[in-house]
DNA sequence: AAGTTGTATGAATATATAGTTATATATAGC
DNA sequence: GCTATATATAACTATATATTCATACAACTT
């Protein structure tokens, strides 16, 4: 395998990185309706906004979100609508795997869960 | 957020994480065309028994793949081919970030460099 | 100018992960 | 049973990552 090839590979695994941590997918599940503050999405996601503010500048770095700075506030939106077809597609997959290994038992475990 | 949402966010971030390293995603590809027993996979992607072996299993885990010990081998293959989808709209997604980035500089500044 | 609000960042910590080495386990052939 | 081969795993190390707290920085308000 030649060495562009373990470069490509790198940018791909990052790309991956940015999408394996609920965190993160949150965020990008709370942009799905059109950009956001800091503010919004620290709310939103329940999270901190000092860690909201970190996973945010790790989305925009990996091409996932784009950020523009309005004012007093800085407003963040998917950079590419594609990235919900990609989470669409593991959310079957997930889904299957699921289903075939009964884990899914333990989803539905809880009754209020939803 | 309920807690089934969490859960299921969980649940897709680790299946992203399993595409979320080099060596994975190498294993992977070396998988595209049909089932390689750990030793093939070790020899194709460069790594060590041992570590090859650790992928394997994360891999398995997450459904990735499938395991089958035939003799004194065991092989894996693909679980679900839409993976390779998954693969290559990322692959568009990251090209066209790093044209827009101008990372693509980074890439093929030095011909043969990594 | 001073205070207020929104965002980013540095330091510190805890946990997770990739990788290596050595070893255990299992299967096949003799 | 003994040996060779294939795979998995345990212990360990090094590095990366998520998170928090405190603080810095920037822009608006009065």
């Amino acid at each position: 395998m030649s060495k562009l090839d373990d470069r490509a590979l790198l940018y791909v695994a990052k790309y991956f990185k940015a999408l394996a941590e609920p965190m993160r997918l949150k965020v990008l599940n709370a942009l799905q309706d059109g950009e956001k503050n800091v503010s919004q999405l620290t709310e939103i996601s329940g999270g901190t906004q000092a860690n909201i503010s970190k996973h945010l500048s790790m989305l925009a770095e990996s091409g996932l979100v784009k950020r523009e700075a309005r004012g007093t506030s800085v407003y963040y939106s998917i950079a590419n609508p594609s990235v919900y077809e990609l989470c669409e597609l593991v959310c079957g997959q997930v889904a299957d795997h699921m289903t075939s290994e009964a884990d899914i038992k333990m989803m539905f475990a809880t009754p209020q869960s939803i």
